[in-house]
DNA sequence: TTATCTGCAAACGCTTTGCATCGGA
DNA sequence: TCCGATGCAAAGCGTTTGCAGATAA
């Protein structure tokens, strides 16, 4: 399917009026393709292990166009590097308190909370961050 | 109840077995006093404007120590300086998108997620973060 | 053609570290 | 007394910026 992948980021480009840039669609490619919520030096080791080259400025540049774009978003759960996710739809966090592993969690495989008021605040959006051991460190105590 | 918050602090301090000092106190009493989870800037700025007076790096070494023995924790809900909090209860936070206030919210104000599982996921603990307006912003639109 | 993007290098903000000195228990 | 804490200054890491040259549309 990466013809599909292809055409999708160009039509997303397109519809965002963003410059499509070798440089551009490696950083939303790889996103899109790396679920797992890279940083910027990750993002930047990973399109230039094979070409397009891009420099880290150039990442960071692209990163924050995508921001605005609304094509990507930044997670801050931890200190630390920033990290990127290109799923941009409502989604839930969870975080592996062993490996550090950060996984979307479908909005849906969750109960909604429905407050609209907490005391005089209004609630706009929440996000719920779940912690624990992931598939994978959980099989291996 | 300054005399109580002084030997809580000091209890504290016994407790955990770190030793007591000017410094430190300042940087914890600083936490407990301002619930809005203080930069290790502002708290360097605070503790300064009046005696006793502390680094920047003593600052950091305080806090450091302060999370290691459980009085104190890191908030980290957004990019740019870590947050920090004397409120080691279990709950929920809550950012003013406007003006970028943070509260806490009590465990108790939020209805509860008794997932132990997502997948083959372990859960160990959640924590919700709220976005919205808070009180003052949402009183002028 | 031209507004936008790229990439270097230097600066930046926040945090950590090395080390000599100081001070709490 | 002595282990741990302090504080300076320098280094570290992640990120941003200024600007000259390159490029997509």
């Amino acid at each position: 399917m990466t013809g599909n992948l292809r055409s999708a980021i160009e039509d997303a480009f397109e519809r965002v009026s963003l410059r499509s840039t070798p440089q551009r669609y490696a950083v939303l490619e790889y996103l899109i393709r790396r679920p797992e919520h890279p940083t910027a030096d990750q993002i930047f080791s990973a399109i230039n292990a094979s070409d397009p080259r891009a420099s880290r400025a150039t990442v960071y540049n692209n990163l924050h166009a995508l921001i605005g774009a609304g094509l990507v978003r930044e997670v801050v759960l931890e200190a630390g590097p920033v990290r990127y996710d290109a799923n941009i739809e409502r989604h839930h966090h969870f975080v592996c308190e062993r490996c550090g592993r950060l996984d979307d969690i479908a909005y849906a495989d969750v109960p909604r909370i429905s407050r609209r008021r907490i005391g005089s605040r209004v609630i706009r959006d929440y996000e719920i961050v779940f912690r624990g051991l992931c598939e994978r460190c959980s099989q291996r105590p």
